[in-house]
This record gives structure tokens, C-alpha cells and sequence, in this order.
DNA sequence: ATAGCTTCCGTACCATGATACGGAGTCAAG
DNA sequence: CTTGACTCCGTATCATGGTACGGAAGCTAT
């Protein structure tokens, strides 16, 4: 029940992963979409690719780099699950020291915005604390 | 009690702030760091040139862009308040945006490693998950 | 069959934040 | 006064993830 679209252009297989054309054809120089060998001389997908490109899109939300997820796409052929496990673990952390670094930020921007937004006095908090790092 | 090094050279200056002579070079280029109308030919920097290079620093910590950074500096002479607070402002709510999108992914990364480490039924879930978008 | 939209392809460019390089000039110490 | 370290300056390169452009060739509809 999915035979309506054997052969997609570029165009429609971007439309239908939700990116430019221009992206398709960056993926592909990149190595992570396939150049589907060209019977005549306008390239046809099918449903794998669009599925190919949805695992791109789906790796990227996860934070994946594209170099990392040109390897996930390889070990989606050879079943070796400890090195996706190595690799999401990796993201993972990566993950946790981002958040971790942004809420240190926040965290501290937040301070600095209320300080600054109460009371008039004097120089700025925010712009102050910025200028003056260590002492003054 | 800080008068010991009032003409600095570029790589001292670089070595107070931490960074390279480069990313001094850098940010000059920028408009982040003056530069100090040599008054021979080779540039002298005092502490001022030191503590700003920590505010791009401090500011860089924060979250902000050096487009931003640039701002920030510009508003530190004009001591326009309001216009600071919009700036952290916005970029407090891209921090909370982020770190929403980063607790997402690593809420779903960890489900899904748990999955995979737990059980060696069938395709990886991991990779499996980045394929199967929508259906199959 | 001819206009007009796509495709293909290489190449160039964008933003972001640096980092590197080569040549010329400067400066301080031996 | 020469050597070696440092500076200045423009330009080039890197990584990341794309975006844009221009010409030639192919496809499609009238």
C-alpha cells in the first residue's frame, strides 16, 4: 500500500524529507545520502531514501554531528550494537555537559537580569559582572 | 596597586585573557578589541584592554555571539539598561529553548540506550528508531 | 518542436569562531 | 650590529551545516 511513489526526483525527495534540494545534494557529496546511479540521466529515489533522509533528520534532533551519523548509518547495516551503544553514550555525555554549561548560564543570567531590572544605581549588573571578572 | 604592566604586548595581552594572539588579532578585526593607534610601530595594550578581553570572555560564557558581545560592549559606554535587559532577555529564553531541545534529545537517547543494552531481540533500537521516522 | 521547468555538476559563498602562514618590519640583548 | 624573537598585516585555511549560482542537458506539456 505504499507503491504510489517508486521513483521520486530530487525535488520531491527533499520536499518529502523537508529540506532543499540543495541539502540532498550536501548530503550526498557528504556521503550520507546515496547517488542512485543514474539509468538515464535524472537520478530516481524510493522509499528508502526518504526513510534514509528521516534517519538524518531524526539523528540531527538527537544532537548528532552528520560525521556521526554517516557512522550510525553504517552500523545500520553491520549489527554492531556495542559501538551505537559507545557512540549514544558519548552523545549522551556530551548532552549533559551542554545542559549543564547552559544552565550554569542561565543560571546566572537570571541573577543578573533581576538585580539589574531592580534598582537604578549605578553601572549596569550584567555589564558589570561581564567587565569585571576577577576584581577591578 | 596595578600599575606594574601598563604597556602590554599583543602576546602578553593574549596570555592575561587566555587566548591566543590570533583570536586577539581576531577579534580586533571584529571590533571587539580596540586597536590602540601605534604610536611607534608595534601596539601597546593596558588593563583595560585586558579586563575587556574578559568581558568577551565572561560574556562568551553566558551564551552570547560575538555579534552580541559587540553590542554589550558598545552598551557599556551608553548605559542603556533597557536595551541590556532585552539582550539577556532573548538570550535567556534561546538558553531555556536549547536546553529544552537538549533534555528532549537525551531523554529519548537514554530510553532508547536502555533498549538497546537490554536485550539483543532483532535491529538495534537505536538505529531502528533514527529509520522508522513515522512507519515502516 | 520549442518553451520552460528540473536536474546535474562544479564551484563559490554564507555565518560562526577561530587558527595558520608568509613576508616585512621592529626591538632588545649579546 | 647582527641574531633571534616578536609584531604587523593580509590572506588562507579549518570545521560545521548549509545555501546559491550558472551553464548544459533532460523532461514535459502545448
Amino acid at each position: 500500500m505504499a507503491a504510489l511513489t517508486p521513483t521520486l526526483t530530487i525535488a520531491r525527495l527533499a520536499a518529502a524529507g523537508g529540506v532543499g534540494v540543495e541539502t540532498v545534494r550536501f548530503y550526498q557529496r557528504k556521503g550520507l545520502m546515496p547517488v542512485p546511479a543514474s539509468a538515464g540521466a535524472v537520478r530516481h529515489y524510493d522509499e528508502t531514501a526518504v526513510q534514509r533522509l528521516g534517519f538524518i533528520r531524526s539523528a540531527q534532533r538527537a544532537g548528532f554531528s552528520l560525521k556521526e551519523i554517516a557512522e550510525l548509518l553504517a552500523l545500520d547495516a553491520s549489527n554492531d550494537r556495542a559501538r551505537v551503544q559507545a557512540l549514544t553514550r558519548a552523545r549522551l555525555a556530551a548532552l549533559d555537559a551542554e545542559m549543564a554549561a547552559l544552565a550554569a548560564a542561565r543560571a546566572a543570567l537570571s541573577v543578573l537580569l533581576d538585580e539589574c531590572t531592580s534598582g537604578q544605581d549605578g553601572p549596569c549588573p550584567i555589564i558589570a559582572t561581564f567587565a569585571g571578572a576577577a576584581c577591578h
